[in-house]
DNA sequence: TTGCACCCTGTACCAAGATACGGACCTATA
DNA sequence: TATAGGTCCGTATCTTGGTACAGGGTGCAA
């Protein structure tokens, strides 16, 4: 038996049948040969493919940056440094984000040490610094 | 001059004046009383509430959970070790966001170690190491 | 009085990444 | 052969946090 119907495809890349269908309208995986009926034929090849999507989900590529990815794959002549350029570039987009998340944690931290946890809403200092927008 | 329009609220707000109509659907802000002709007139109140949502969310909370720390304000008998829990929750939050972010990028720093930026896309180990899933 | 800026409502639209559904068709198994 | 379940397509829906727009009413100044 060669080739999968959508569904085994969807099993083996652990999604949804609807999301290799709206992969494919978004032009992540290639449209498949089709049966005489209509039913979508996908080779092993397709398996790779979705398993590259996934784990560059993971990686925190958005699927236009994913198909990016794939392009730069199949251009001919495209060089090896595109690729690198990408990674490096997420990885300034992640170390901008990380920071983001540290200040922000660092403001609510302070935020709770101001609370004592006691007395009603109405007294508490959480309440208050967010109602000024001033942290001291 | 008692009372502030729609537009004057938003500027002094820094927020779009449709925001304005949005937060109000969504129970954010306070249906305002109207003139005779229909006008919104908020008071100053209104916009001490639009810094408070505006800080809570620079701080990671959702539209959501603001609207539940604007419900705890004015529950009668609200304690302020509730407000002090949600914020000590969404420290949680932050420290697992940054921790994944953090094992995001050493996978990709990992990926660029991997590749020379050198040859062809066709045998670029990025590429290659997305293909397959493993990093190693 | 006319003109313009502002306000109102309801509805549609945007990103992103899917998921769900109706109605028709196909296929395999009992 | 009947029937259950897989597949097709197109479209709608969801979440979050808004923005945009059409079509109409209001308020103020020259």
């Amino acid at each position: 038996m060669e080739g999968l119907k959508t569904a085994q495809l969807a099993s083996q890349g652990g999604v949804n049948v609807e999301t290799i269908r709206y992969y494919e309208r978004h032009g992540l995986l290639a449209k498949p040969p089709r049966t005489a009926s209509g039913y979508r034929v996908f080779s092993a090849e397709a398996v790779t493919r979705l398993r590259f999507i996934k784990r560059s989900q993971e990686l925190g590529f958005s699927l236009n940056e994913i198909k990016e990815l794939l392009s730069l794959r199949v251009k001919p002549g495209g060089s090896c440094v595109d690729v690198l350029r990408k990674a490096e570039s997420k990885i300034i987009d992640l170390d901008e984000k990380i920071s983001h998340l540290q200040e922000i944690r660092k403001a609510l931290v302070e935020l709770t040490n101001a609370c004592s946890g006691q007395g009603p809403v109405s007294s508490c200092s959480i309440i208050k610094i967010l109602n000024t927008g001033k942290t001291s």
